[in-house]
DNA sequence: CTGTTAGCGCCTTCAC
DNA sequence: GTGAAGGCGCTAACAG
């Protein structure tokens, strides 16, 4: 009933916080005035004293415009929604924070959306633009990449694709798959190995198709043949890494002496199935993985990674989305060259052949 | 360039969607009907007909009421803030998804924050409050408790402390620290193990307090003394586990056979120690840690853990802090009991003191 | 150059 | 039971 200031009841508080009459009365200007003074208006010129004696004033009120009146005027939420697949999976939160970071510091905020249980990806496209009304979509989720590209393209919205592509998108933002993946083989090539196999993602996932092509490129520039038997498909969790991993052991033949495997997890699985099948790493197999986080330095040996900048690529999909929306040009596709291998312990040279017993 | 189904001038699109008073002519009625419909007014008396025809109305009209007209005439925003110490820590990610999840339930959405280089805590819930005007804060950091818990009373804004108490404080949710840990070390004793170590977390923090407290009473209730000996100050960080089991293997004489550490990352820095030291688990050492998540199935060997409610607890903490902001009354503090020993491979009876080998 | 004014879309009394 | 009207706080167009 009584909700001014100073309230007893101890209910909601309604919080009085100033508003722009308040700070033009109080630096006895209009409200345009302050308006166009905390917006940062270029094009409005005033006097030195009273743009510092309004920016005073609201600094001493401590007033914060009102987001929802601001938008109900310029119909902007100065928000950005991301989707990613699941929330607890590194490879996602880094890009996140890096969104994060790219939105603050240009104002805007970040709404996190994970595909959920039964909810469908275009669904939350869907939600996040007609409900939270966000500015612009980052989307690193593509499960069925023609059904969701067209209803992000109904959508008629901006919006950038985070670590995928798709046919007839250049809003986009990747690391480099490919060549990282390629450096992967190249190392191990450097040292030594001839029969290198590969623990691949979902089939026909944009990432996987990279990685693996860069594989080939690898094997290529070194000389060697690709040989589908050493290629198995692990999807990207531990369990498809074990199983694959064991796929390979029983049907590679000559077994490989090292791995390139697409992700960490896979990666994670597939030395779990070595440990079991005594199979020692980095003595009897190399194992390297594609993209770097915490859990390389927790798995037996650590584990020698190919380190991508999935910050940057969350920061300058923000940025370049919110540099569309505010700016209105186009913006094409960049790809985020730079990779890196990080050398521990799981990759050394093939042992040698050892001579044959029978020689002796 | 022309990229889009109809556009001419390839400007930002003002989205034409449907307002209320589209619903309402449409539909034949006034605003105020399909607002009081739209919104489930329970006190609200309409013909079923008409109520039904202005859903239908909306549903084909697609129709979302607009968040900032709502929120500048109600003064509410929908959403709610979570602020957690790293967005990439499993912990945090599955309280989140947790909040989120009750969140969405309740037409809420989810701000999340994390503690960034160089923004003061207290600087952050002020920008979510302030700028963002969140209807509540989520609050899993807390850094410097005294200064952070007078910073968010002087808010005057309904928060609720998530995974943390404190002290005049009874607005949290929290799972069982202490019983869980007791439980961990149960699980040691009955395994036979009488000399159990527990690398601890930051020394004066909630978690790491109630952890070495339970770890305390597991060992009362077996009938063991407690030795201050065979705790070491682990932090919460690989490397921080890493050394305190360096220490414990030092100074701890004789060695414990099995440790309890209060997190993941402890037990995978501490599980290298041993791995180089060539100590064997769990033959030789035993190890348990407090909270399950991926890492555990990782590690060499699988880790033993204590599974906590994490999401539940995220869910339950944004849950009550919407009953909180949309029923006025106090709530009161919340403990999730449940709690599980997880079977890996990481615990096993204490290896039989081998015999002297000078008895021979 | 600065101030006045007219809504943005919605919710909520208050008449009918 | 239903509708008309005012205003939430802000910005952008237009006067002065």
């Amino acid at each position: 009933m009584n909700d001014s200031p100073k309230r007893d009841a101890g209910l909601k508080s309604k919080r009085p916080s100033a508003k722009i009459s308040d700070v033009a009365k109080a630096a006895g200007v209009s409200q345009a005035a302050v308006s166009r003074v905390m917006r940062g208006d270029e094009s409005f010129v005033v006097r030195d004293e009273t743009r510092k004696r309004i920016t005073e004033v609201a600094a001493e009120l401590n007033y914060q415009p009102n987001p929802a009146a601001r938008g109900l005027r310029t119909s902007r939420s100065q928000s950005l929604g991301i989707v990613v697949p699941e929330l607890d999976n590194p490879v996602h939160a880094r890009i996140i924070i890096g969104a994060e970071r790219a939105a603050a510091e240009r104002g805007y905020s970040l709404l996190i959306a994970h595909r959920d249980a039964g909810m469908v990806e275009t669904a939350i496209y869907d939600r996040l633009v007609q409900r939270n009304r966000v500015d612009g979509l980052i989307v690193a989720t593509l499960a069925d990449e023609s059904v969701a590209v067209s209803a992000l393209q109904a959508l008629d919205h901006p919006f950038v694709l985070v670590n995928r592509k798709a046919s007839g998108v250049n809003h986009h933002v990747v690391i480099n798959d490919r060549g990282g993946s390629r450096k992967a083989v190249e190392h191990l090539v450097a040292l030594g190995h001839r029969r290198i196999g590969h623990l691949s993602g979902a089939p026909h996932r944009y990432n996987s198709k990279c990685r693996l092509r860069g594989y080939q490129d690898g094997l290529k520039d070194a000389g060697l043949f690709y040989d589908a038997n050493l290629v198995a498909e692990a999807g990207y969790t531990m369990e498809g890494g074990a199983a694959a991993m064991r796929q390979l052991l029983q049907s590679a033949q000559p077994r490989p002496t090292a791995i390139f495997a697409a992700t960490l997890f896979t990666a994670a699985g597939a030395m779990g199935v070595l440990r079991e099948a005594g199979v020692k790493i980095p003595e009897e197999m190399s194992m390297i993985a594609f993209n770097d986080g915490a859990i390389a330095d927790v798995l037996a040996p650590p584990l020698t990674t190919v380190r991508t900048p999935l910050e940057t690529m969350g920061y300058q999909a923000a940025t370049a989305l919110i540099g569309h929306i505010e700016g209105g040009g186009e913006f094409s596709g960049q790809v985020l060259e730079e990779t890196e291998i990080v050398e521990r312990q799981s990759t050394a040279p093939p042992r040698q052949r050892r001579p044959d017993p029978a020689s002796c």
